[in-house]
DNA sequence: GCACATCTA
DNA sequence: CTCCTAGATGTGC
């Protein structure tokens, strides 16, 4: 992983747009996930530049986990100039909380005598699990901060939030059971596009259709999936989004089969005249080809990719 | 159990 | 109403 110089001397009274170099993220993301993988062997990547290592014992032999988190931001910064934050405690919410508590580049401990101390002051906006629409209802019963929620009763949370609602009552009161998950079997494939130019002909919509189904047939047989269900999302100009779906027997992965069902539910609809600002496709109910499968593809050398 | 909407990251 | 991908959950049938 060769050090790369991301920024140059930008003048400081123009803004800048630099375009986005997805290769190198993924290339430094794998990197520094190599790093993870080399501290334990049990972490939970969430995102290309983020994880979750369960490090109670780790193969560099340390106890001391502030020594751990240093290693590992020292072993970053030095091979890719990049910082990072890294928060530690005895469950992945507070883990999180911890690692956001001082950025871009801190080491926060959170112990568990202190958890909800250090909950306390929090506004719930920044609690992991707490969403727009949870705000809102909480804001709406004048509940601002981690504290104002450690004074709830657990009903209270149960009856307005369900089962989310039993989670964050744990949450904030320093309880979090959720096991760091090394790998996760995918679900579902899907893409989706916002055109610049809400669609209205048939034909434009035909179009990006096979754009979409060509997109996430690829994808299906790069991951070597096939799935059971192809969902179709649509949202028009006036932001109103609905999905529709349609589940086989058999399994579906090639694109023109997946083109074939989108439209077969786009026609379905019967929706000809709305302007469209949004269009998806996705495979769900996924299961990996069988190793038969895979040896004939290769077989007939119409694999990879 | 499926279809669909909604919420969250 | 940034946009995209994906998972979890609630509701209705």
């Amino acid at each position: 992983m060769p050090a790369q110089q991301a920024i140059e001397l930008i003048p400081r009274d123009k803004l800048v747009i630099v375009p986005p170099n997805f290769e190198l993220y993924r290339k430094t993301s794998d990197y520094i996930h190599s790093i993870f993988g080399e501290v334990t062997g049990n972490y939970q990547s969430v995102a290309l530049d983020e994880a979750y290592l369960d490090v109670t014992v780790n193969k560099l032999n340390e106890p001391n986990t502030l020594k751990v988190a240093n290693y590992i931001q020292q072993k970053i910064v030095r091979e890719t100039h990049l910082t990072c934050s890294v928060g530690i405690s005895y469950n992945k919410f507070l883990a999180k909380m911890a690692s956001d508590y001082r950025k871009p580049f801190g080491r926060t401990i959170i112990l568990g005598q202190y958890a909800e101390d250090f909950l306390r002051p929090i506004p719930i906006e920044k609690f992991n699990g707490i969403g727009k629409a949870m705000q809102k209802k909480l804001h709406d019963m004048d509940i601002y901060t981690g504290g104002d929620l450690q004074n709830l009763d657990q009903d209270v949370f149960i009856n307005t939030f369900g089962k989310m609602g039993y989670v964050m009552f744990r949450r904030v009161h320093g309880i979090d059971d959720a096991p760091v998950e090394g790998h996760r079997v995918r679900k579902s494939i899907g893409r989706e596009r916002t055109y610049n130019q809400n669609l209205v002909l048939n034909e434009q919509i035909e179009k990006e259709l096979k754009f979409l189904a060509d997109l996430v047939g690829k994808d299906l047989k790069k991951q070597r999936q096939h799935g059971k269900t192809v969902v179709l999302k649509l949202r028009n100009s006036d932001f109103e989004t609905v999905t529709k779906r349609m589940t086989f027997q058999d399994y579906v992965q090639d694109k023109g089969e997946i083109y074939r069902i989108a439209k077969e539910i786009y026609d379905k609809l019967d929706i000809s005249d709305q302007k469209i600002r949004l269009l998806g496709i996705t495979l769900t109910n996924l299961d990996p080809l069988s190793y038969e499968e895979v040896s004939l593809k290769l077989f007939t050398s119409e694999g990879n990719k």
